[in-house]
DNA sequence: AAGGGTTTTTAACAAATGATAAGTTTGACC
DNA sequence: GGTCAAACTTATCATTTGTTAAAAACCCTT
């Protein structure tokens, strides 16, 4: 089936990683409607406020969560991935209370409310994962509290770019330490809580160091230990992957 | 039953408050094998690392979750209060990636974690208000991301001390804007990733121009819009409670 | 009521980060 | 290949926050 290997496949792969699913599992969710859609850079998929009737997992690109801030600012709350549902949580909650945008050309399945309410009636299994999926981006969020509060500039980026490597090493898109990451010095500061010019800065000390080497959104960790041990990196919060996934 | 009002009672006005219950699923909540616990200010209820067989609802007092940092460091992730489930994510991922600590003397209700999976086999709805719970931490994380990530000190703590009477007046453990908030200012430092001496200095700043009182673990927002103003607090992500909570 | 530990407060100085401004590179488009 | 806007880099100075040290207030126990 097309469908298969261009629809749901990758929702299918990325929930197995999360949960043991059967036949009649897989077949519902190869069943679901495919709706998929395309954004531009910097297109906002779904924005703060909105009541979507319909939940997003992206395929293939990079997005970014956000939060709208004081003045005319915005912050960067995560990052996501392909395989992530960043907006699962509209399930349950009628207003977004985030901003989900496109930072490269994305394309996302759109999952409608009454079709994953349906798959979650129908098995527990799709149920426990999709809540586990929810899990993980608080996990994460909560290291990322923990980064944003204890850590100074230069250990926050290595965090940050361990992180990002581990991540894309579970969905195949980082060998090696190396991956893409196409954000521009600016983003990262909105994730990371400081401004532009100290981003560069510390990008340079990290370079200078040689721990990594980034260019053109290509980022590549140079020395992993040392990057790890920079920005205090235990990939234990991300384990929330069941047990037959390693993380190192 | 005594047992309602003095064991599962405050879980299910909890859950209450997440989605609607019907009577037979009071009636399984009301028959959950009572185990309830104390401890005493300053102790561990969970430690991270450890693969708890239960979740602990919180009855009376405050706790703290926290992470491990670098050498020695830990840093406070969120403040709980009676009604939360601070560790309701231990259902799904066998290790804790946080601790879980007693900031008072703190009465909770612990839930086995057989005995939760059972209430979510047997309804759809307690499973739905159990998600929602870890929901709303995750909202919750998420503007602590920006509360640290954007703010500067005297907004980051009005944005707290917001947070937690919006909170607490939910469950009636505030009143008039005044409520019982027994952390000291190593503890505020702690969660607000700020060195204790600039969180006092913060305070003063806080109650010199008028806007909040804090003695004892007692603390009052004198003027409460401008207080809202300076801490940018907007309560919407708290709104996760469905519609029929009113949050102001 | 006295003692001792914890918590809060004050002060002076140091370090990290932000703001402003301006120059340079890069990449997309014509 | 030239042009323009966005992204990146460098420099300088301002501000916020951290650090260290010590004193004062508070609280619990005796």
């Amino acid at each position: 089936m097309t469908s298969l290997a261009h629809g749901a496949g990758p929702l299918i792969r990325k929930l197995e990683r999360l949960i043991r699913l059967n036949d009649d599992e897989r077949q519902a969710l190869d069943q679901l409607p495919l709706r998929i859609a395309t954004f531009e850079p910097g297109h906002e998929i779904t924005r703060q406020g909105d009541r979507p009737q319909h939940c997003v997992a992206v395929l293939e690109g990079f997005c970014s969560v956000s939060k709208i801030v004081g003045e005319g600012g915005r912050s960067i709350v995560s990052f996501h991935i392909p395989g992530d549902i960043p907006d699962l949580q509209s399930l349950h909650v009628a207003e977004m209370d985030v901003s989900l945008t496109a930072l490269t050309k994305t394309r996302v399945l759109l999952i409608q409310h009454e079709d994953a309410r349906r798959l979650c009636a129908q098995s527990a299994a799709i149920t426990h994962a999709f809540w586990r999926e929810t899990l993980i981006a608080g996990a994460i969020a909560k290291e990322w509290v923990v980064n944003l509060g204890q850590r100074d500039a230069l250990a926050r980026v290595a965090h940050l770019f361990c992180e990002t490597i581990a991540r894309l090493e579970v969905v195949g898109l980082a060998d090696d330490r190396r991956c893409h990451f196409p954000v521009t010095q600016e983003q990262l500061g909105e994730a990371m809580g400081l401004s532009t010019i100290h981003i560069n800065r510390t990008l340079q000390e990290l370079r200078s160091r040689g721990l990594i080497s980034w260019e053109r959104g290509d980022l590549e960790a140079l020395r992993w230990e040392d990057l790890k041990a920079v920005g205090d990196f235990d990939p234990g919060y991300l384990s929330l992957a069941p047990d037959w996934v390693v993380l190192r």
